[in-house]
Order: C-alpha cells, then structure tokens, then sequence
DNA sequence: GTATGATGCGAATGATTGCTCGCGTTGTCT
DNA sequence: AGACAACGCGAGCAATCATTCGCATCATAC
C-alpha cells in the first residue's frame, strides 16, 4: 500500500537531509539540495506536506496533493524525498524537536528548588498546550500516524532516544527536590512524562464541552503536584 | 481511498444489525441475517474482521482479506457491511461495550463508601488492562483508526453518549464519597476518565522496559488516588 | 560559448483496492 | 414437486496512488 512490494518500487531511502527508510538493504540515498532553489523547494514541499497531513490525514495525503501545494511536480517531490514515509518524518523530527525543547526548558525551570513545584508543572503544561495549539490539525494528524505500525522508523527511534535521556534527567530532578515525595522516582518520571503528554493532546484535540479550559488546565496540575509532592504530613 | 467519491459507490449504510454509515442520504439499509447460516456467517465475518485488523491495521486490512479469512465471499461481506468502515464500527461497538462494563462495575464498587479509594481504583485498572491484555493487537489497531476522521461516525456518537453518562455518575460518585476532596467534581471526573483510558493504553502498548508492569500500575493508581483524596491535613 | 551535471517536469506505469453484478445454491412454504 | 426468496459466490469494474522515466531547463566551469 505504500512501500516496496514487487518489481516497480525497488527503490529504498536517504531524506531531505538524512536516510530516512531504513527497513530493507539497497539504501541508495537521496539527492541533496546544493543550489539554493532546490533548498526553497525542500522548504516548500515541508511546508506543503505539513499543510496537506493537516487537512487530510496521513492516509488522506498524497504525495501528488503535497507537489501541487507546493509548487512543484512530483517529480520533484520524489528526488528529495525517497517515499511518503520520509515527509512524515520530516514533519515528527520538526515537531519532537520543539517538544523537546519545551520540556528540557521545563526541567532546567524546576532545577532551581526555588520554582515551586505547581508553577514549574503549569508553566510546562502551558508552554505544549500552545504548541499543539498553534496548529492543532497538524499535531493531530501526527499523533495519528504515529500509532500506525511503520510510521518512519528513525524518527521514532531517535525520539525514544532523546525522550529517554530525559526521563533520567527528571528521575534526578525529582530526586533533588526536596519536595518531591521519596519513591521509584524513574517510574514516577515515566508516569508523568506520560500523562503529561496525553493529556495534553486530550486538552488540545478533544477538550470536553462545557469546561473552561484554563480549569482543566489548572486540574491537570494538580494532578501532578499531588503525585508528586510530599504530604503535607502522613 | 475509502468512500464514495464519483460514481460507482452511491451505495450507503446499514450493517449486520444497524445503519452505520450515516453520511449521506439514500441510507439503504443493509440485509439483515434470518436464516442460521447467514447469522453464522455474520459472526465468521466479525471475527476475521478483528484478526486482520489487529494483524494489518485498518489501512492495511482489506475487505477480500477479511472475506478470505473468514471463508466467505467478498460478495457476501458485502451483504451484510455495506463497507469497511461499518466492520470497524462493529468492532467498535463491541469493544466499548466491554470497556464501559468494567467502568460500571468500578463505579458500582467504589459506590460503596466501605470500599477504600485505591482498592476500587486498582480493580479498575487491573480489568482495563487484562481486557486490553485479551487481544493488545486488535485494541492498538482500534485506537489507531479511531484517530483518522471519520472513522465510524455514530459508533463514535453512540460512545460519547454512555461516556456522557458515564462522566456524569463518576461526578457524582466523587461528590458522595467522604475521602475524596471537594473541587469541580465535574471537571476532576472528566481528568480521572481521561488519565485511566491513556495510560492504560500506554502500560499495555508502549510499555517501558525494565519497569515492571506491576509497579507502574501502582504508581498510576497512586497518581489518581493522590489526586482525589481529601489531604491527610492539609 | 559550450559542455556537463544539477534541477525540474508531468504523463504514464503498475499495482492495489473498495465494491458491484449476474448467476448458481439452498431453504421454505404450499 | 414446484415456486419463490434468501443466500452465497467471485470475476471484474472503476478509481486511486506511490513511484518512475525520458526529456527540457538552469547553473557553472572552462
């Protein structure tokens, strides 16, 4: 349905700036743009594809429907970028990467001990919130493709990657703060990495009618201060 | 990809036993089974239809497969399921069906005062997670396509309205009981609902290594319970 | 200025799929 | 037995899509 099957689609990957389909041998890499038309063409068709995912869904999209949005032919399209998959990519590296951000700026907010632990958690929750927001459709599409099987092999990988490193950091974030509760403090990282991140999609894609916003916000965190702060006395 | 497009689907709706495809008018009903065999077959059909969605996905599953794989024809799929989307709507169903027993189970245990907090919780989590445990592949794929738009639309109807009501017993559940602190009960129900669903998907689908399952279960019991309750002191 | 490779093009290819249609079978009623 | 309807079949239609290929155009080195 969308990748190498019988004899007409021998070919394998290399991105606009990377490899990108990984799963068979014959990884012949892609062109690269040298000339700076061909660097506009590459932001154009990252553009578009951004663009068309949003509007369509990953399944909706088609590679035709990213080269007209963009300008270009398909021909085009396919000499920067080997398959589908690899714009996909694209588009999940671009968006890990400010996700990453916001989070690492987050943990170097609540390494100061004098940022309350509340304002620390709000401050990230809000921060994603109005990432998801400035294109929500975008973000949805994402999330969707993600859950696919094969979506785009390294980028999940390289976001386990960095998604793990930050794990250990709030693990030792969280065990030196004095008021964070003492625990399995890398199982306490996983869990509130995780729920952080699906709410914060429930928040932005499914936000249930009749209930501020600002108040859920407000609810989700306390559900974490509350996971994670020490008793009051116990 | 998926629908009617220009002429040769003005088909509608109907499935085994109701419409389900409600989007446009000419709403033909589908045929429904009256003879043993064709009840049997049915039944062949939904079950084929939920081992190849959960082995392809729903992109990847396709109507001859499932026809192939249940014994049938794709002829006589089509008799029953006037398309894909109502087999996934089906499975759908069901699968909510199942998910809102455990729910209104937990509700019913937890109605009683006697019952501590966690321990109802726990049952919760622990049903939800051996019932995703029961067929992990089939659920991942039904999380999957219920992301794209339009999935199955008034499976999706169908589902807000018991979760509608749902929400609104757990509301009032968390307003009775004595343990669990005053706030926007509504606004904290729609968070606990929120918070079992995903992270349940989570502890079954993307499990983190090197933790254990039994662990992090509780720790997100600890996260909704912390939540909850009225503070020791405060 | 002209040779050479990078760049860009888009019609065409080959495969896949959702779904229909005409015909043969089985079950039921009388 | 005869007749009628429910049932079941699967080749094939019409459409969609990812991807390719041969050719035209641009940039640059000489």
């Amino acid at each position: 349905m969308s990748s190498p099957k019988l004899t007409p689609r021998p070919l394998a990957a290399g991105s606009a700036a990377r490899v990108c389909g990984p799963p068979t041998k014959p990884l012949s890499a892609r062109k690269r743009p040298r000339q700076l038309r061909s660097k506009q063409m590459v932001a154009a068709i990252v553009q578009a594809a951004a663009e068309i995912f949003a509007e369509l869904g990953y399944a909706g999209a088609t590679t035709n429907k990213i080269a007209q949005r963009a300008g270009v032919s398909v021909g085009s399209l396919y000499q920067y970028f080997p398959n589908k998959d690899c714009l996909l990519a694209t588009l999940l590296e671009q968006h890990h990467g400010e996700v990453h951000a916001v989070i690492d700026a987050a943990i170097d907010t609540l390494s100061d001990p004098a940022t309350p632990l509340h304002d620390g958690l709000h401050q990230l929750l809000s921060d994603l919130l109005a990432l998801h927001r400035a294109n929500p459709a975008l973000t949805k599409a994402l999330s969707a493709a993600v859950l696919r099987e094969s979506p785009a092999g390294n980028a999940a990988e390289k976001d386990a990657h960095h998604g793990a490193s930050q794990a250990s950091r709030v693990s030792a974030l969280l065990t030196g703060r004095a008021d964070v509760r003492s625990g399995d403090h890398t199982a306490m990282a996983a869990v509130l990495g995780q729920t952080t991140a699906q709410l914060t999609r429930w928040l932005v894609h499914d936000a249930p009618p009749g209930l501020s916003q600002d108040a859920l916000l407000e609810e989700v965190v306390q559900l974490l201060v509350r996971y994670l702060r020490t008793e009051p006395t116990s």
